[in-house]
DNA sequence: CGGTCTGTTGAGTACGGTCAACAACTGTGG
DNA sequence: CCACAGTTGTTGACCGTACTCAACAGACCG
């Protein structure tokens, strides 16, 4: 009994059409837990003891690197399964999963996986599209850091955020969440210092709109021009 | 009735254990395609209509920029399976896939995918591991070059060539297949000419040897002191 | 032997990183 | 309510890595 009831997955369009029964059965070895602003699901190179579907919130996934430095991965957002390290053969998990805002998720220990994946083969094969997608995502990544410049890169990446967690505000599309620009920084593989110059030098173009870790982007039509090397109008 | 002798998966270890009837089950619907040094086995952008297993030979996977530039994915050496976009929900290729010398394969049919994984489990865990190992070599990719000067990117990728594609020749370990120092460049996300002055750099100094398409690594301890970020000693 | 592919080396330049100083905003505790 | 510390953002000056372009030199192949 986790105490879980399955209407918290009735929206998810994952779980669209799943029998009553099934889900119970899914549920049934997960609890929810709730993490303040800033608190982390779990730690790079800790052991991979649970996995965690997001319910409400958004989470940051960020790298260390062995001299210190921070890269973002990706930020998470409700519906998402992630923390799956154990069902990829890792034994730890490879990167620090930390709640952005305040967040609800569903977490099962990772020893159940095996016997919930054989019951449901959905959850394989679903599982193996979403890894599928961030490897596509990560290559993707790979070659925009070889071969563009950080002012494309850095608008690529406001227009992924706006579409992928964005918030309809008056006069534009504002990303959901805080972001500052040291994480814009580690997003795109660049500086905080160059970051601002650029988003400065965009507000003043009424590009977007920003203030304290608060970002609106005004004309996702121009930015999609720079981020697609159409030269400066 | 393939054609196929199950004996050519004989020294795979992904297939040891196997049973006789099974292996044989599984080649029935593969082919054995020989490719040309030089030719491609699949385009980025081509629907995916097969997958395969290398059984001789090196392919290089690379994949091209919307204006044209080329970067190298990985390698891929026998016993690798590849070209599995299918299985991940995608219909075209994601990349392009060469033969950089004489190259012998096994294809399947995309189509007999779904069948065989019904069949055989650890094909599909088999590959959601493949498909992860990649995702994290992605992302290691990633943050190298966000934090990393090139020469500690190119030292790392000698090493990690020679790790997996290395022969043993008299004073080092050479890579087995033809490297040019634009292939290096599209690797690292650097160019062919500052490859060639580190190179030329690196050869003065007796930490490699190199001629035309042919890297012979002389001291993998030094190139690993470069990689960790050890100083010039 | 000519053409193509590969590698070398030099000169110039610029993108963007580093460091420093400061400003503005937020939240907390006295 | 105010003072203060902490966080976030701005802007300037400097400079180095590595990219671009050009010219050339061997190696390999037909």
């Amino acid at each position: 009994m986790s105490g879980v009831d399955r209407s918290v997955l009735a929206d998810l369009k994952a779980f669209a059409g799943w029998a009553a029964a099934d889900l119970d059965a899914l549920l049934a070895p997960a609890h929810a837990r709730r993490f303040d602003k800033g608190a982390s699901l779990f730690e790079q190179g800790a052991p991979a003891e649970s996995f965690f579907l997001l319910l409400d919130g958004h989470v940051q996934a960020s790298k260390l690197t062995p001299d210190g430095r921070q890269i973002v991965i990706r930020y998470i957002d409700p519906g998402e399964l992630f923390g799956i390290a154990a069902q990829i053969r890792e034994t730890t998990y490879p990167a620090t999963a930390k709640a952005v805002v305040e967040c609800l998720a569903l977490a099962w220990p990772s020893s159940v996986w095996p016997e919930l994946a054989a019951k449901f083969p959905a959850l394989s094969s679903g599982l193996l599209q979403s890894v599928g997608a961030r490897l596509a995502d990560a290559n993707a990544r790979v070659m925009e850091m070889a071969t563009e410049p950080v002012e494309r890169r850095l608008a690529r990446a406001l227009l992924k955020l706006t579409a992928q967690s964005g918030r309809s505000v008056e006069g534009g599309v504002e990303i959901d969440f805080p972001v500052t620009r040291q994480d814009l920084g580690e997003m795109v593989g660049s500086t905080l210092f160059t970051v601002s110059r650029l988003l400065s030098a965009w507000e003043s173009e009424g590009l977007v709109e920003s203030g304290r870790a608060r970002i609106v982007v005004r004309r996702p039509d121009r930015l999609s021009a720079i981020a697609e090397g159409g030269e400066v109008g």
